[in-house]
DNA sequence: AACCACAAGTGGTCAGACCACTTTAGCGGG
DNA sequence: CCCGCTAAAGTGGTCTGACCACTTGTGGTT
């Protein structure tokens, strides 16, 4: 019994299998509590051997799906109690029905810690970078507009955030930005023809520059958040996030 | 030949076999760009199976560094650029010399951290929190005097953090913290007894959780930070991180 | 009724083999 | 001599089947 789709899909076998499972326990099919089938038996479902097998469940462990033990069985967690920072990537962007699909609820929690994300890293940046850094950081802003697709735009404020990030000094900033970017190459397909008019906000990029230059950390914080504000609405009008149900964050203290 | 110290370790093979690459590749004995022994040495130099290795490797490739080609050998990468987030825990604490320590440029970036999204999260749970939430959170600050051992009191703490993020209603903060909690039993034995002589900020919490009762967004954040500020100066004069070069971040733009 | 020993089922580890792919060394023709 | 192709070696990926260590539930014994 081979229950694994056979085209020739680029995925290895034990990523294919941990998808599965994966879907299987966020949907709800395999509540917390339960014991997955027996890797016995899923290597027979899957039609593969248990050592792929095992490396699909010992994934699940990791990322906190997933207790194991041994003698009992594998059991299914809350993912919300115990699911990692991975999940980030791997929730927002899930394959529903066989379509690949943005999850709303994630996509916002997203963007509001895009925000605080953005001011705070903009905020040390201004603090701590090196003179070079932000030199590089103004060249990235005025290669923007030779970007061609959005594809490459993208690519551009990702290098340009992930400078920032570093001129931050902030070492569990960056790897958060890693983390992230792990999902991005099918969040960027998946958003490169909404975003296909919008242009980037290179004045607004200036600015910040400008205020981390001038080393005031406060307009610095101000200047990212004005230009992540337009990002992010503008985005969530493009996908079609009108269906908010929780309050909209108050814009800002200052 | 057997290079894994045979003490009853509760470690299972691969994890040890893992600890030993990590600290290999940020220790920087394995540079970025090298490649690994093949598993096959592997199998040989740590005296186990060869799926122990590779599942001892596939962590290091998950968590970002390491990248495995077939054909290609498995590559170390520059963690600084591919790590994931689940790379906190595991660098904040390392066995360096068969002890446990504390980084401190880590530990540093964590404590900002901290505070931003404590600062953040206590703004959000004030706008969206649940009536029944706040109550827990009141509870959970009245049991705090009660709490004998650190270990209990930092327990407490932890719930009354983790809480405050649910009721934030930003599913990707409650994830963060838990990637981190996932490196918390090691961090409380390194601390509890730092912490020893001090006392939990009561009235700061009683105030944090009065003004996300009142909805008071600002206020909240305000509140927070305080809190925040008051512990991390403590627990960085406990931990002996006076030698921070990096500028300090300014107070509050309040 | 309480206790203990045993059997069944689970994950953890082991051994050795073959497959798919990349790299490289060597051979052959230009 | 150089270029291009080919074959060999080495790598990670997958497979098979077995045994070990542990938990759980069942059965019988006391």
């Amino acid at each position: 019994m081979v229950a694994i789709s056979e085209p020739a899909n680029r995925l290895s076998l034990p990523e294919r299998v941990f998808d599965d499972l994966f879907e299987r326990i966020v949907s709800g099919a395999l509540q917390p509590g339960e014991t997955l089938p027996s890797e016995r038996q899923l290597t027979e479902q899957f039609g593969v051997n248990r050592q792929v097998v095992r490396e699909a469940v010992k994934r699940l462990v990791h990322v906190g799906l997933v207790r194991s033990g041994q003698g009992d069985g594998n059991r299914v967690l809350d993912w919300t109690h115990t699911g990692t920072f991975e999940l980030v990537g791997l929730l927002a962007i899930r394959s529903r029905s066989g379509r690949d699909e943005l999850d709303q609820v994630l996509a916002r929690s997203l963007l509001e810690i895009r925000r605080t994300f953005g001011m705070e890293t903009a905020r040390m940046c201004a603090m701590r970078a090196e003179p070079d850094v932000l030199d590089e950081l103004a060249e990235l802003v005025e290669s923007m507009p030779s970007a061609g697709s959005p594809t490459q735009r993208h690519a551009t404020t990702w290098a340009f955030w992930t400078l920032l990030v570093d001129g931050s000094g902030n070492i569990c900033y960056r790897l958060m930005l890693n983390s992230l970017g792990a999902a991005l190459p099918k969040a960027v397909m998946l958003m490169s023809h909404y975003s296909e008019g919008v242009p980037a906000d290179i004045d607004g990029y200036r600015t910040l520059v400008g205020a981390m230059r001038s080393g005031d950390a406060d307009a610095s914080a101000a200047a990212a958040e004005r230009l992540l504000a337009v990002e992010a609405t503008e985005l969530a009008k493009a996908v079609g996030m009108f269906d908010s149900t929780a309050p909209e964050l108050t814009p800002s203290p200052t």
